[in-house]
RNA sequence: GGCAUCGUGGCCGAGUGGCUAGGCACAGCUCUGCAAAAGCUUGUACAGCGGUUCGAAUCCGCUCGAUGCCUCCA
């Protein structure tokens, strides 16, 4: 019996607006599509509370027992820079800035991509596609919608036909959109008179001369309209229908109401059976924006290099702290919100640290079972971090209370208060010490123990300057001495 | 202008038609050689204005504000 037979999850559903139930389509397997970055800049922080927030759904589905294929792409061609320039596309044109040939753009922003996001702790996914490499994909499928008549060819480019694909189907149903109200509201563009109306969208856009990313296809040179990529790499790894598809909440409109569409033109079936979308994440109150300077690089928090906060911030800190908030919510970050985030991090650390050392008893003043429920709840609602969160706080407060002997636990009780909070802290929230274990590790702990018996000595003689330059000393090395009833711990960093 | 999400105590953030999370900060106390750590105690907040209700911060309406999107813009 697995766990996710014991525990009822609830998902909210962007599609419906409500928390469903989540059933799988084929039972005991999940398989999530997530839209991944553009790779044509570092990534931006905020994107990277996007892919954590599914790093912490595809954890806790792994914890349920699921067999996850989790497949996020890398999208290194067909996104255009606006139409004005007749249709640019991005990381095309930050190879001509910076007189780079277009993949090794990528390929450096690629880099960027995987290493900030190892740091921020996140597994990685099980594929990981690229636009480019699947244009043979994305032109079958055009030529299906092509056949099904729910896009046209015009001068080498093809459209989707959103007015005609309406009539049957329903375009604008995940964002609550109307087609009609859309019409009304469209502002005058230029350069689209190929379009027969304006809410139609690129399948296949022609390649200028001068345009560098091109391929060949049954309309001429050029490239896969952005839409497209998604829908050919889900359908490809995850099938025609598929249990979640995650990103963030700019996403939705258009971009995922046009993978619905292009997806039912082409099998009349809608691909997903749950949407999830990950909210914003705002600095100082404000969205992040370069122009305005309230923006910060995920490598500028790490090294404490910006203008922004007072102090360094680990990825494990930040992470706390972006798990703190539900991934629906808009979350603001802050000096004051990471400064609080990071004492939160470490009580919560420290105190892991010592459910190994507690000493046992006969009777347990904590209903452990009854608290390892909560944190599922906590979880099976949404994915309710900060309410997990809150939960292991309370087992925080009894671990310390049991190591001041104010408290007791029974073996049994101890056995399972520690594997229930490895589980939620590492496995399902990905929060893990910043130290490496390791000979250097062992080694360090040994001299601090060999310190801390010195001080205590001194201590006992009443050599208080002694002993208080030993521990000023530690505290800074970042090493923090912290006396209880049972002796002195210590904690690193 | 339209659509969407939201507006919670000093700060960050859960939650819910009545029993009012959690973290951080602040104050007092306990412990301590002094600190730190840890524990205990104290906070009745829910944008504003109306309405529904025995009762709303939670439901409805309006106003104000924030964030995202409005078609080739991620």
């Amino acid at each position: 019996m697995q766990l996710y037979d014991q525990q009822v999850l609830k998902v909210h559903n962007s599609l419906s607006g409500q928390k469903e139930n989540f059933k799988p389509q084929n039972p005991g397997h999940v398989g999530m599509y997530v839209c991944g970055p553009t790779v044509y800049s570092n990534v931006h922080l905020g994107n990277c509370r996007t892919f954590m927030s599914f790093d912490m759904i595809f954890r806790y589905l792994r914890h349920l027992g699921y067999k996850v294929r989790y497949v996020r792409n890398i999208t290194d061609a067909g996104h255009l820079v606006d139409d004005a320039e007749d249709g640019e596309d991005k990381i095309a044109k930050k190879a001509r800035l910076e007189q780079l040939e277009p993949m090794e753009v990528v390929q450096r922003y690629t880099l960027d991509f995987h290493n900030i996001l190892a740091k921020f702790n996140l597994l990685p996914p099980s594929i990981e596609p690229t636009a480019t490499g699947h244009i043979i994909e994305q032109i079958e499928i055009i030529r299906d919608i092509l056949e099904k008549g729910y896009a046209y060819e015009k001068n080498g480019s093809v459209y989707f036909d959103v007015i005609k694909f309406n009539a049957t189907y329903e375009y604008g149903k995940l964002s609550g959109r109307k087609l009609e109200d859309m019409i009304a509201n469209t502002r005058e563009l230029t350069a689209q008179d190929e379009k027969k109306s304006p809410q139609d969208f690129a399948l296949w856009k022609k390649a200028e001369p001068q345009h560098i990313m091109r391929w060949p296809s049954p309309w001429g040179d050029g490239f896969p309209g952005w839409h497209l990529e998604c829908t050919a790499m889900s359908t490809k790894y995850l099938g025609e229908t598929f249990d979640i598809h995650g990103g963030g909440m700019d996403l939705k409109f258009p971009h995922h109401e046009c993978e619905i569409a292009q997806a039912e033109a082409s099998n009349g079936k809608s691909p997903v059976s749950y949407w999830l979308h990950a909210n914003m994440l705002t600095l100082n109150g404000k969205k992040m924006a370069k122009s305005t300077g309230n923006s910060i690089l995920p490598g500028e928090i790490f090294t404490g290099e910006n203008t922004i906060f007072s102090k360094p911030f680990s990825p494990a800190v930040v992470r706390f702290f972006m798990m703190q908030a539900h991934y629906t919510s808009i979350l603001d970050m802050s000096n004051d919100a990471l400064l609080a985030s990071e004492k939160g991090y470490h009580k919560l650390m420290g105190a892991m640290a010592q459910v190994e050392r507690l000493n046992t008893a006969n009777h347990t003043h904590m209903e452990v079972t009854a608290w390892k429920q909560s944190c599922y709840d906590a979880m099976n609602d949404d994915f309710n971090t900060p309410v997990l969160i809150a939960k292991l706080f309370d087992a925080v407060k009894h671990i310390n209370l049991i190591k001041e002997g104010k408290e007791s636990i029974t073996e049994t009780d101890q056995k399972t208060l520690l594997e229930t909070m490895r589980q939620f802290v590492h496995d399902v929230l990905g929060l893990e010490e910043n130290v490496t274990h390791g000979e250097s590790t062992e080694k360090l702990g040994a001299v601090v123990e060999l310190l801390i018996q010195m001080r205590k000595k001194a201590r006992e003689n009443r050599d208080f300057t002694t002993s208080d330059h030993i521990r000023d000393q530690l505290a800074e090395l970042g090493i923090q001495l912290k006396d209880g009833k049972e002796g002195t711990t210590y904690s690193l960093g």
